[in-house]
RNA sequence: GGCCCCAUCGUCUAGCGGUUAGGAUCCAUGGUUUUCAUCCAUGUUACAGGAGUUCAAUUCUCCUUGGGGUCACCA
């Protein structure tokens, strides 16, 4: 049974790079008929917040990510990391140091001057006479001195590590108690049953140490992924200062989840040409094996495209339903389905179909002066009343077909081409030069609310 | 700086010794459309550099260069 996790620590929102590390490990647990579980990691009490947990976690259900399992947290279990700690003091895999941080600052700024790597010199290793007074002890674990490390990554391959030039005797417990990172990690890890850790590649430089902590316990290891960074413009690691980082925002910004998952998936990740993937097919075909060995940049074009594409396939029942968010309430709009038909196809984000939809049904209040100039000239509004006539004698106008029929009549009456007759009504009806088919949009406003944008654009423009 | 990772169009990527180096996006052009958008065509653009191995290297090896990550009583 494949188990993978996805591990944040509560210090802020649902980062686009922490999801693409999560997407990849739930799909590797759907794709084997695995479990993907979730861990907070709250030990930091300074930086972790109840929000931010909150936040992550509506991330995930907003994407539809649900964990398989209850949500592990970290800070409900110190007794079992107390446990741990106090079977490797017991079995001297493990010792207290007594040294004050003020004398391993000097002894870091000694090894600096040096141009010597800064590390821990071991000096409380085997200490056996009396602790000095008044320093409150840390824990360090006794990390093997020589030697290779090796990391079987499935990414990366096999990583070798000289133990003796990225090794020391790492703190896993601090002076107050409680454990640190790389302890905790490998602990959970290996409780709760996870054997396949697919995490970003800046953590491969810890993996060294977790194994150390996996040995010392007589832990199996697990199987490591380390998927590449996402870089920003520059080229460096994605941070919050990049822009829209947080998942959120996306929801914000009007992206559908199949959509940020979908450009998520492809980002350090491929299966041959194949650019859309439902949440079926990603399940089906995801493997780490394929993933990219170098960081992918962010960038956001892809993500329209693929916006654009879900939208454009979504039902309009579906729309409906999102457009509440942008304040378009269509729920019992009689024409909401020649009005979303219309209008679907022309919008990147959900955002931009609310603005679509708010310029369709809304009376313009003013019109582009560009537009003007070049609809209204010649006998624009004599056509216009033609048409106006035209329209109100004419006896049943439900459909699109029914308006252009009307439009029709009047091209060949007056024997002009369609331009004559679209341009200025484009123009009367929506203010602009641009927009979805005319007879669809008469069909939405129906023949009254027509009628008076005719006028009310003869009005305004007639000077 | 030490250690580690990486290197194909602007971007996301395919390629797993022999290909006119493929797809997608973006951009441009044309077609469709009463306009815009969609859609459909077409086009521009890439193997970082240098050695080696080989009959043959984008592909394997090494070096250089460039980029990135990481070096806590943070996670």
């Amino acid at each position: 049974m494949v188990v993978t996790r996805f591990a944040p620590s509560p210090t802020g929102y649902l980062h686009i790079g922490g999801l693409r590390t999560a997407l990849f490990s739930y799909l590797w647990a759907k794709k084997n008929g695995g479990k993907f579980v979730l861990r907070i990691e709250d030990t930091d009490k300074a930086r972790n917040s109840n929000e931010a947990t909150q936040a992550i976690l509506e991330a995930f259900a907003w994407l539809g990510l649900e964990a398989d399992r209850e949500i592990t947290y970290q800070s409900k279990r110190s007794d079992i990391y107390a446990k741990y700690i106090k079977q490797l003091l017991d079995e001297g895999k493990a010792y207290k140091c007594y040294m004050s941080r003020e004398e391993l600052d000097t002894l870091r700024e000694t090894q600096m001057a040096n141009k010597e790597r800064t590390k821990y010199n071991g000096k409380y290793r085997d200490f056996e006479g009396t602790p000095p007074e008044g320093v409150e002890p840390v824990i360090r674990i006794k990390a093997p001195i020589s030697g290779e490390i090796i990391v079987h990554d499935g990414v990366k391959g096999d990583v070798v590590f000289q133990a003796e030039d990225i090794l020391d005797d790492f703190v896993i417990a601090r002076a107050d108690g409680s454990p640190t990172y790389n302890f905790v990690v490998a602990i959970d890890d290996a409780l709760m049953g996870i054997n396949e850790v697919i995490r970003g590649d800046d953590h491969l430089s810890n993996t060294p140490k977790q194994i150390v902590v996996y040995e010392a316990l007589g832990f199996d290891i697990p199987k490591f992924y380390h998927v590449p960074m996402i870089h920003n413009q520059q080229g460096k690691k994605l941070s919050k200062r990049d822009g829209a980082t947080d998942v959120m925002e996306y929801k914000a910004m009007g992206y559908l989840p199949e959509a940020l998952l979908n450009f998520l998936v492809r980002l350090g990740w491929s299966h041959g040409d194949q650019e859309i993937f439902s949440m079926d097919e990603m399940k089906a075909l995801f493997d780490p094996k394929d993933i990219n060995k170098s960081a992918s940049i962010y960038n956001t074009e892809k993500l329209d495209w693929l916006n654009a594409h879900y939208i454009k396939n979504s039902s309009n029942d579906e729309l409906v339903e999102l457009l509440l968010d942008f304040d378009i309430v269509l729920t019992s709009h009689d024409k909401k389905e020649i009005l979303l038909d219309a209008l679907k196809e022309r919008a990147k984000t959900l955002k931009e179909l609310a603005s679509l939809c708010h310029e369709v049904i809304t009376t313009p209040s003013e019109y582009d002066a560009k537009a003007v100039k070049k609809a209204f000239k010649g006998n624009a509004f004599e056509v216009l009343e033609n048409f106006a006539a035209k329209l109100n004698a004419a006896d049943s106008l439900h459909l699109p077909a029914d308006y252009h029929h009307v439009m029709e009549e009047i091209v060949n009456e007056m024997e002009i081409g369609f331009g004559k007759i679209g341009n200025p009504l484009r123009v009367a009806l929506l203010g602009k030069m641009s927009g979805p088919g005319l007879d669809a949009v008469m069909a939405i406003l129906g023949r009254d609310e027509t009628l008076l944008r005719i006028q009310n654009a003869i009005k305004a423009n007639a000077n």
